[in-house]
DNA sequence: AGAAAAATTGTCCATTTGGTCAAAAATTTA
DNA sequence: TAAATTTTTGACCAAATGGACAATTTTTCT
């Protein structure tokens, strides 16, 4: 019949299944898997909860399909990282896409942030496989740039850590960083874009000739 | 009688209280507020559930004991950062005081991680007076040093939110940086320790005379 | 030693909460 | 429209858990 729709789902099963999964994302991303109740989901969504148990047979896993559900997008772009492009270019990019998605999906990074901080019971798994294979290829990458004197002598896995550290920083811990500056949001962000742009430049341009202009003395 | 013993607390007292804050902040860290329970808790110190609340009156208290007994410790190497000294020096004593207490102290660090992941609800207050005051005295202290041109012009803040963020890291998200780093943990946090220094050396150094020698071309 | 105070515990209770289920309501199908 | 199917819900249950409390044991003090 409809077999085009997504895993074939009638409109109904799409529609509230959605509303469910935003609402799951919004609780969970607060309070944690514990501490987040069906009824607060089912509050947050207008439905009840015997009725959100209709569509998943149970709490976690609800709350595993959220985190399966924005796991891709959350890698994604790591895989925009081209071996082609010019190196420092690509990083810069990549923090900026980072930091963009702290800004403007801060309760995915919280999800994904309290679930590691609790041991990844769910992920560690595609953590040590998935995850970790995109890494080494692109830190293989950067190791390449780095050979081929491109790119000043850093570790690539140590550079992605700070990466991910600094710019989720501004998303997990939110709450830290509005109690100690004022800024509205899009000045902190712009602020923050800066200053990390700033880091990594200089900490990835090759120490006696910025650019490509070697000028000897 | 025993005015000296802090707080006026008999033998038993001290040490009751004492293998009890210990393990709330075992199983605090692990679980979160939440998920933790007093029967965890009872379980990890040897003592029975009705005993720990003769200590303490709710599990709520326990926390926020445990969380107030580590807060000077964890805000103290940020004191040490002294105007009269070298501003780089300073500056990378501050990150490998910081990256120390991540590798000696991991659990404290998941205990603030996971409070301000959180929302702060007990800590929110601290951040926004004592903890903001402080840092606004050591960024003025960054400001004079670039004024000064000690050191390379940088946002003071952000050069605070991104330590934090690097070398709470390896505390926080321990489990991810092991799923992909086979190292053990002296190895990891020396090399840690390495990336950071460079990374800080080139952030924080002045352009275009390394050091303090200018050699002119 | 004996009394007083402190510490410990077994038992119990109320609330929260994930989940069940049968019945009712709404929707789709024939 | 009537039957079949899907969706929704009110009522209910069992387990987990924070906490109360009286009784008992241990420690301290005189």
């Amino acid at each position: 019949m409809n077999a085009v729709t997504e895993k074939n789902l009638s409109r109904i099963q799409r529609e509230k299944r959605g509303k469910i999964q935003k609402a799951a994302l919004e609780v969970f991303s607060e309070y944690g898997l514990r501490s987040a109740t069906l009824d607060k989901i089912a509050t947050a969504c207008g439905l009840t909860k015997p009725n959100i148990l209709y569509y998943y047979s149970s709490k976690d896993q609800i709350y595993f399909e959220v985190l399966n559900g924005l796991l891709d997008e959350w890698v994604a772009p790591l895989h925009e990282i081209s071996k082609e492009g010019e190196p420092i270019e690509e990083l810069l990019g990549y923090m900026k896409a980072k930091l963009k998605m702290s800004k403007q999906k801060p309760k995915e990074s919280k999800l994904f942030a309290n679930e590691i901080l609790h041991g990844a019971p769910l992920m560690q798994n595609i953590l040590a496989t998935s995850l970790r294979q995109t890494l080494d290829e692109k830190v293989a990458v950067i190791d390449h740039w780095v050979s081929e004197g491109k790119l000043a002598n850093v570790s690539g896995y140590h550079l992605f850590f700070s990466i991910w550290a600094m710019t989720q920083h501004y998303a997990d811990f939110d709450v830290q960083v509005k109690a100690i500056l004022d800024k509205n949001e899009d000045e902190l962000f712009q602020d923050a874009e800066e200053y990390l742009t700033n880091l990594l430049l200089r900490m990835l341009s090759l120490p006696s000739n910025q650019n490509h202009s070697a000028e000897p003395c």
